[in-house]
DNA sequence: TAGAGGTTTCAGAAAGTTTTGAAAGTTCAG
DNA sequence: CTGAACTTTCAAAACTTTCTGAAACCTCTA
């Protein structure tokens, strides 16, 4: 190959490729911490680092894992609308791009699962309260109806929560600004 | 007239007793979902809404769990400062009794884990953007600085929710009221 | 339309997590 | 002190999740 015969750059080349799959282990740690697949994390990071698309079979090589477990992160990642598919006209395979708008993704499993599973959750209270009101208890009624306010402060803090993700997801983007009055404050 | 060893009430016992247990499964999904063991939001829930101080064999029994699990998910909750354990004098069994404040536990799990996990992301975001400027490219000065500007908006990504956090915490409560200031807007 | 180059599927392997139950350890009334 | 009552520990079992690799399945180009 006349273009790049030297292998001139010493260890530049590994050294940048460590420093990227550092920081997708971290990104990896942190999807998983939040309930996804690491490998999710780590091909949505690299991705997103290099910029360019790649095609799926390099990013087994680079992450070092299956066919198959990428084939499923990938599809995955597609779902949640975290990694796009395009085709280059001439190449049979697909390439993958990261989304870049970071928020758009997050609002999206906010939306879709954090908010999900907390109004599941409401839902259950809020029926077995009604219930509870209904048990028509002969001498008990202190003993439910303290059940019953107790529960009822679950129900408050849900709702509060869901109030929290709502108004994130609405806003289609993070603005912290009313919620953090002590910014640089550092201290 | 069925007096003192009534039998009397058809079901209402276990009703009571199967809506405490909806409330408290739901309560486990959540906390499953939230990175936590399910029993242990089961045993915090059941705790919670009865109000009372339990022995560890009676919830064992309630909630049909061998008394290891029950051990290891108690200790593993008042490490979390979210179940106390009280003595009776005369007798020889602990009871327990669930922590009320429930934004006190959460905002020591933000602080304690949620944050932890961030802080660690982030060092390593900052650490590699620094090895990344001082990496000595020859003519790939752009592509490399491409990376780090990629780099750069993730690093702000992890600063904004490191404030959220932050911003939760110390203000040791729920104040949503400057984030929702569109309250039934429905856009 | 053949077939080379890619991708998906899926059964089984591997890894990780939670639960059980019994033995060891504590605690306290007597 | 002793022993009954209770709790903790921990190795093994049960279960869940994730990964692998090969076969089945696409999809283009020639």
């Amino acid at each position: 190959m006349a273009a790049a015969p030297t292998p001139s750059e010493p260890g530049k080349r590994e050294q940048e490729r460590d420093l990227l799959h550092e920081v997708a282990d971290a990104v990896g740690a942190l999807m998983e911490f939040w309930g996804f697949k690491r490998v999710m994390g780590r091909v949505w990071a690299l991705l997103y680092l290099r910029g360019d698309a790649l095609s799926a079979s390099e990013l087994c090589e680079q992450l070092s894992i299956s066919s198959g477990a990428a084939s499923m992160a990938l599809s995955e990642l597609e779902h949640w609308a975290v990694v796009r598919r395009i085709r280059k006209p001439g190449d049979r395979r697909e390439y993958l791009e990261a989304e870049t708008d970071i928020w758009k993704m997050i609002s999206r499993v906010m939306r879709e699962r954090e908010l999900v599973q907390i109004e599941r959750a409401l839902e259950v209270f809020e029926r077995v309260r009604e219930k509870l009101r209904t048990l028509p208890a002969p001498g008990e009624r202190t003993r439910l109806d303290a059940i019953a306010d107790r529960l009822g402060k679950l129900l408050d803090l849900a709702r509060v929560g869901r109030g929290l993700l709502v108004a994130l997801v609405q806003q289609g983007r993070v603005d912290l600004g009313p919620l953090m009055r002590f910014p640089r404050s550092r201290r």
